[in-house]
DNA sequence: ATTAATACCGAATATAATTTGATATATTTT
DNA sequence: AAAATATATCAAATTATATTCGGTATTAAT
């Protein structure tokens, strides 16, 4: 699917207010409501746009403590990284996870309530994970930065 | 503010959809709709909710390339983060940014349209921040997991 | 126990999304 | 280049939803 000058336009306000009425946001982009609502349907419907969320203050539903960890696999479990993949899905505390190039194999951002809870996490369930070699973690102080957003250009 | 047990079903159904309308939410939870209205906007007026965004796919607007980058400050410069934090936010190529214990001082989610324009970012744009005296980077082969979603207990 | 505050509901109203049918604008085909 | 097709657009009408309102129940505080 190809996307125009209007289409980015589009996308890039809704990155910043998905609450935005479609009434105001064909106001503000200069074509007419139903013309707008064809115009998003289709970013939808293409997979450009993957879903709407809200974003919540994770300090204040007591999820306050992140961290990013490294984890290696053994050789010849990286032959099969999508069953490493799964699991990782599964569990709630890993917010996001990269597979990398590099000395690690996999770095995961993780959010929970309290050191017990991490150290809980780390034990009962990361290293038990077919495979796990080697972990290690790296404590988030503040988050400096934290943006869902891309610059589309 | 105390969150009862109705907010959290309201906050984990609003942090995977947040297009839903406030009718079929009240309907899923047991509440009329204006009883909805009221406590949504009681969780956006106390930041419970910071905003609500929508999701693209990076791939399809040409932001395909990650990388995570780890950057060190000279000790001098350490005294006055917020000076780097400042400039950080304004950069768009840098998604997420933690300021972490250990070895070194920050990681950052970067996202950038080809490897020349990474090298650009690199060059032109992270070096010249004052202070920066270590950069170190792990591009992402694939992402594991993308959620932007806690889960509330 | 009484008062005050909070949360809730059903009904009414205001606002927005969506559908429709017609028209214009590109794009492709002949 | 002209005709045919597909695509994108609009204004108006309809449908659905958000929001407001007044009153009631429930909870918390005095």
């Amino acid at each position: 699917m190809k996307i125009d000058s209007i289409d980015k336009q589009i996308l890039t306000i809704l990155q910043q207010d998905a609450q935005i009425t479609n009434v105001e946001l064909s106001r503000k982009i200069g074509i007419s409501p139903p013309a707008m609502l064809e115009r998003v349907k289709r970013l939808e419907k293409n997979g450009i746009i993957k879903r709407y969320v809200a974003i919540i203050d994770p300090s204040k539903v007591s999820k306050g403590i992140f961290a990013l960890v490294s984890v290696s696999l053994s050789a010849h479990q990286l032959a099969s990284i999508d069953q490493f993949t799964k699991q990782i899905n599964k569990l709630d505390e890993v917010l996001e996870c990269y597979h990398v190039a590099g000395e690690e194999d996999f770095i995961l951002k993780i959010a929970v309530s309290s050191i017990e809870e991490y150290e809980n996490f780390i034990l009962n369930k990361l290293i038990k994970l077919n495979g796990v070699s080697k972990v290690n973690t790296k404590f988030v102080l503040s988050t400096v930065k934290y943006n869902t957003k891309i610059k589309i250009e």
